[in-house]
DNA sequence: TAACTGTACTATTAGTGATGGTACACTTAG
DNA sequence: CTAAGTGTACCATCACTAATAGTACAGTTA
């Protein structure tokens, strides 16, 4: 569920973090449904429990999961976050479409990429 | 013609890069026209000439401008590099578009939404 | 009670970005 | 030729972040 691109030059726990806030916001993970525990995943992904935790903290932080000591880490049913993460991906994406313009591509061309996806 | 975004957290080298890279391919800055030299643009910037030179090595590397020893860094004529950089901005936003496309936004929105740009 | 959970520490290592400083080779204007 | 300006190659250092390693403690549950 979970893969680690060493490649990549986003840090560990980061990419932990995205993976889980598409796999929640896809419906791939339920609302209430509980993730692995820190130890468990780390164990897994043969990497450091205190990373997990990391990526952990970070999700809760963004209200894509709730804690409970003693118990683990649970899908939040928080339904408002799609919209603000499609907010985050428009922007993104905008502003890298305003550079492209900037040096030529016409719309036309850049839709027409989209459109074929 | 450089401003730093100290608050982005991107590299400082890396934002002259960028930052260069988008004034050649406008055409703001044309063929073998002269950039700044190390130690006066490090003045001009507030920052280390170690920092602009590993800029203008990284723009050289690209194929962006070329140095002479003793004279300076002056843009490239090489046309080619607009197809690429082009093509770089477009894998960007397909990526960033097919994660988009993959929480529930609709082709259409996201057309409508660069349409308006 | 035992085996899980999360959490909070501290210490350490590794890598990168940036700075500060020195030195050297080349080019050009005077 | 000289001086001032170019790029370039170092080295040492600092700061920050990511990641690891290990320990300890508190809550939950079979």
């Amino acid at each position: 569920m979970i893969i680690i691109d060493y490649k990549d030059t986003k840090p560990i726990y980061e990419q932990i973090v995205e993976r889980y806030k598409t796999l929640i916001l896809k419906g791939a993970i339920q609302a209430d449904e509980q993730l692995p525990s820190v130890r468990n995943l780390a164990m897994e992904l043969s990497i450091n429990p205190n990373t997990i935790q990391k990526a952990y903290a970070e999700l809760e932080r963004q209200g894509f999961i709730y804690t409970v000591k003693g118990r683990g880490n649970f899908v939040s049913g928080d339904s408002g976050l799609i919209d603000k993460r499609k907010s985050e991906y428009l922007e993104q994406i905008l502003t890298l479409v305003r550079e492209v313009l900037e040096i030529g591509m016409s719309k036309a061309e850049l839709i027409r990429e989209i459109e074929v996806l």
